[in-house]
RNA sequence: CGGGGAAUAGUUCAGAUGGCUAGAACGCUGCGUUUGGGACGCAGAGGUCGCAGGUUCAAGUCCUGUUUCCCCGACCA
């Protein structure tokens, strides 16, 4: 399949995804529509991303389950808004059997195993989890009810963008129940600030986190608050959010407990999850032009040692090389030793470079003498010696300190793509030049937001603060800041 | 779903006005020489030109349909 590399704009990053995903091929002469192939490497990624993400929700007190992938359309049907927001990206099962086909030669839908009542993929799991809810939840002790699910996504984009949009993705789900609304707006926050320090503490992003607009909110939801980042090309990546669902899918799904006063009453409940998508933001915020850099904590290989050795030395070489390798592993995991013989030292350089990997380590005969080994960080791309003595450790000190490096990064290019405007005039001149984070007052009206998305593309990404200020529009007075940004 | 572009080797692409046996680079395989920043030489494998029709003595090239991909909108994590 030629088609001219992936986007213009996001040419940059594409050869940089090629170590982490690929396009789905699943037959001859086609491809399925947006679909993705996570390859080993980038799934190594994910595995890791997932442990650090699964240990913070289960902090919360979050269980983990696991719910059908087909929900009977008469359940996504309930939710008024809900099915408003998702009916238009559905695929849907209609039989369940094949036939072979008259010529013998293949197989085709059998007319007479048509399902009664057709099937959705689901597109998310509130429906589906919300019905068995309404059975597991009978009484006040019953709650709160915090289940999490890892699954498969389908979304039938209109316009799929490889990685960023893809037909199918992988996400983890989280759902609560509580007996209040005050309790639920709680979760609904801590979900969101639980968000924000796993994309700190294990992603080294910074972003802007909170309540989204009216517009932008969740089809169902009463309130949507959402976790943003800014990539290198000034455009916001969305890769989280966290719902409010107030009583709106209780009262559909009849869920209903008894209070502690005897009485029947509705819970509240939240959702939130963040998906693949967040490997793009990784990818798209601190990738360099020597290809991926990725943050220790999630790099599948924090470590790789690359020996240099001539036809006579081979042995000399790799008997001190395997010496700091058990050094070095036994304080820091994920250490891969490269043996490879037949591909060139610089191939493996630029390899382990593409791939991201953190620190690299050549050891060489002239290494040997000094017991020095020659190490490059991923993030400066700086070279220095270092002693064999204490390698463990200070490798250890090494990676913790790229961590922490590449989260100031991103903080700098947060604070620095960010402006904050007054006037509409200086709000589209910031989105012709270097685009990024916008910080305006805007009055809170549906006419205004849609104008400036139609005039300007950038639309509001959450809101930042109450203050005092002029709506960037209309100029009406308003006592609320909010975060713009042109986005994926 | 509307507008635009594209589909030729594993990948990226070249193949004006139709014309002999469809090319290049990279990658791949074998042998040899190499190895502190993507090694080099020689030899080799690999394509019914997305699919289905049509025009023609002759179609990768022209026409129609179709599918998929990319871009711009509307929708979304």
């Amino acid at each position: 399949m030629s088609n001219k590399g992936i986007t213009s704009r996001s040419e940059s990053y594409s050869q940089w995804y090629l170590d982490i995903i690929d396009r789905a091929q699943l037959a001859e002469n086609s491809s399925v529509r947006g679909c993705m192939v996570i390859k080993p490497y980038g799934y190594a990624i994910w595995e890791n991303i997932q442990r650090e993400l699964d240990l913070r929700i289960k902090e919360m007190g979050v269980s983990n389950a696991y719910f059908p992938l087909f929900i009977p359309k008469s359940f996504l049907s309930k939710e008024a808004s809900h099915v408003k927001g998702f009916a238009k990206e559905c695929a849907i099962v209609t039989h369940y059997r094949l036939k072979e086909t008259k010529d013998g030669m293949g197989v085709e839908v059998d007319p007479e195993a048509k399902l009664e009542d057709e099937l959705i993929v689901r597109p998310t799991s509130e429906t589906i989890m919300y019905d068995t809810f309404s059975r597991w939840i009978e009484s006040w002790r019953d709650l709160p009810l915090k289940i999490n699910q890892w699954a498969n996504i389908v979304r039938w984009e209109r316009r799929t963008r490889l990685f960023l949009r893809t037909t199918e993705f992988l996400w983890q789900e989280g759902h609560t129940v509580h007996e209040s609304h005050e309790e639920s707006k709680k979760q609904v926050i801590e979900a969101l600030e639980m968000y924000k320090r796993f994309a700190r503490e294990v992603l080294a992003l910074e972003m802007y986190g909170g309540k989204k607009s009216e517009s932008e909110k969740f089809a169902g939801a009463v309130d949507t608050y959402g976790v943003e980042a800014l990539m290198q090309d000034g455009k916001a990546l969305q890769f989280g959010t966290s719902h409010d669902l107030g009583q709106n899918f209780a009262k559909v799904f009849n869920i209903k407990y008894i209070n502690k006063n005897g009485e029947l009453e509705y819970p509240w409940q939240t959702s939130w999850g963040v998906s693949t998508r967040m490997m793009g933001a990784i990818v798209m915020s601190h990738s360099d032009d020597l290809g991926l850099v990725l943050p220790p904590i999630i790099a599948p290989i924090k470590v790789v040692i690359i020996p240099i050795y001539k036809e006579g030395n081979k042995d000399k070489v790799m008997e001190f090389v395997k010496d700091v390798e058990s050094k070095l592993s036994t304080v820091v995991d994920r250490v891969h030793l490269d043996e490879r013989d037949f591909v060139s030292v610089g191939f493996k350089f630029n390899e382990w470079e593409k791939k991201g990997v953190p620190v690299r380590i050549e050891i060489g005969e002239r290494d040997l003498e000094k017991k020095m080994v020659t190490i490059v960080r991923r993030d400066t791309n700086e070279k220095e010696e270092i002693s064999v003595n204490s390698i463990g450790n200070d490798i250890k000190i090494i990676l913790d300190n790229i961590q922490s490096e590449l989260l100031k990064r991103s903080q700098k290019i947060l604070e620095e793509g960010t402006t904050q405007v007054s006037s509409y005039k200086e709000f589209k001149d910031i989105l012709k030049g270097k685009k990024g984070f916008l910080k305006a007052y805007w009055c809170g009206s549906k006419e205004c937001e849609d104008a400036i998305k139609y005039e300007t593309k950038a639309t509001n990404r959450c809101f930042s603060k109450t203050g005092k200020g002029n709506c960037i529009y209309c100029g009406k007075e308003s006592d609320k800041e909010w975060v713009f940004a042109m986005c994926y």
